[in-house]
DNA sequence: TGACGACATGTCGATCGTCTACTTATGATG
DNA sequence: CATCATAAGTAGACGATCGACATGTCGTCA
């Protein structure tokens, strides 16, 4: 999975969210670093559908025009959860485990790699 | 940066490899999951050649056939870094900041892991 | 009033990294 | 003698993304 579908994903997981607003929230999410571009988010929206990732909520008229709300579905959830895993493993890697500094005792998790 | 492209350089975090070598280094690193393809890694060799993330640091005839070993460039060493600090902090809003298992009042008991 | 930015959805062609498959070649294992 | 691990590399296809374009409303500001 690749960023832009990540924060596609991650975008909705307070809630359905409609196009626009997905990438609003992605940029938002990420501090401003991530910018979808409509080309990808639309692409990414109709892939998604077809993958039961995500699905369609809800279709309102607003200004004349469709709003088309997506949710995510339980299979794009699993997929979510399953590639930030991997994506903290792969940090982790480079990092060195000291990612969030704990405020508790020293309690040194046997690491020998 | 795609997940072949970081191992690629996540491997050359230990010290400088040949290519063959990455390929299995990065399979290691990551529990067999990700495996590169040798159409991946060559291409990828010569493009973060390019880019300065990486390069030659030695050719050796082995057995009749050149060997190139390559290694970070400090530029690289700094991408790759940058890259897991991004690649965790994307993770962390999906997995709940939990990057460390972190004693509850609920599993008190089971304390020690 | 007209220009502009935010809102909103969508298409099209190009680009770029990756993948599959192929090529070439040696040394070891069976 | 075949096959596998090692080792480096190319060619063509594929898929997700990107930039640009198209279309239209609404609110604001000069």
């Amino acid at each position: 999975m690749r960023e832009p579908t990540y924060f596609v994903l991650a975008a909705l997981l307070a809630g359905p969210l409609h196009g626009y607003a997905i990438i609003k929230r992605a940029e938002e999410m990420s501090g401003g670093r991530v910018r979808l571009a409509t080309g990808t988010l639309y692409t990414a929206l109709d892939r998604l559908t077809a993958e039961g990732h995500i699905r369609l909520v809800s279709e309102e008229m607003v200004a004349g025009r469709i709003r088309r709300s997506y949710g995510l579905t339980d299979a794009g959830s699993a997929a979510l959860r399953a590639e930030a895993q991997r994506m903290a493993e792969a940090a982790r890697l480079v990092t060195g485990d000291e990612t969030v500094p704990r405020p508790s005792r020293l309690d040194r998790k046997a690491r020998t790699a």
